[in-house]
DNA sequence: GAACGGATTTTCT
DNA sequence: GAAAATCCGTTCC
């Protein structure tokens, strides 16, 4: 299974992330390689856009973002979730492309594990610990940012892996669409609209996804993260 | 089916 | 001190 080649990346995260679409994702871990085709992704650019987080600069945090790409940023969120990009372009630009959704293609199981694992963990301590793991849906294993980190077991340590690199444990590949694969129907309409979750820029449509997939995750217009209000 | 609070890091004011 | 590229269980329509 060949990696995409580098050049692929060494574009606008505009346009690499389209192109990102249907192509597979995969780790491979001692417990076994889970896989996921992208469904949903967004594309940040570097300090012109300020919704990036390389907006302000470069921080100990956004550091993989300002080198080569075909690389992984991971970062961590909300105080307990993780998040991966691949970087694109070169390292003046420090784009990358925020890959929000999956439908998982290899290793359902374990990836249905791990997302459970991580419910029960985020869930606190209740007399569900025993939850059957199969209750999990299979589109929703990697279905948001975050979830997609939990199935393929991404973390910090993933911070800066090379993704274009056979040997890689973290790659990205084109889906295989040789016989003998359940492949599905061939070309499937991509569709744009404003980013998830950001406030700043958010007239401009860089978020794309695959039409009509169960996996992409719900269109929030504003998605208004409500404040949380201050009693005087 | 929408809306809220909680978990709790990284960064900036 | 607060907001952020989030998810989940609960609660109220």
């Amino acid at each position: 299974m060949t990696p995409i080649p580098r050049e692929f990346f060494a574009r606008p995260s505009v346009q690499v992330a389209p192109d990102l679409l249907g192509c597979v994702l995969e780790h491979e871990t001692a417990e076994g390689l889970v896989a996921v085709e992208l469904t949903e992704v967004e594309a940040y650019a570097g300090q012109s856009d300020p919704a990036s987080h390389a907006y302000r600069g470069r921080t100990a945090r956004n550091a993989v973002m300002f080198g080569p790409p075909g690389h992984a940023y991971v970062y961590f969120t909300y105080g307990m979730h993780f998040c991966v990009n691949l970087v694109c372009q070169d390292a003046d630009n420090a784009s990358a492309v925020l890959l929000r959704a999956g439908r998982v293609i290899e290793g359902e199981e374990l990836a249905r594990a791990r997302r459970a694992r991580r419910t029960h963990k985020a869930g606190g301590d209740h007399d569900r610990a025993g939850q059957d793991s199969a209750a999990l849906a299979t589109r929703d294993l990697a279905r948001g940012p975050a979830r997609l980190c939990q199935a393929l077991d991404i973390d910090r340590s993933l911070d800066g892996a090379d993704v274009c690199t056979a040997g890689s444990p973290l790659r990205v590949r084109r889906r295989q669409t040789g016989a003998g694969t359940n492949v599905r129907s061939g070309q499937r309409n991509i569709r744009s609209g404003p980013r998830v979750g950001v406030s700043a820029a958010a007239d401009v449509p860089w978020r794309f996804w695959l039409d009509g997939d169960p996996t992409v995750s719900a269109y929030r217009p504003w998605v208004a993260r409500r404040r949380k209000l201050v009693t005087p």
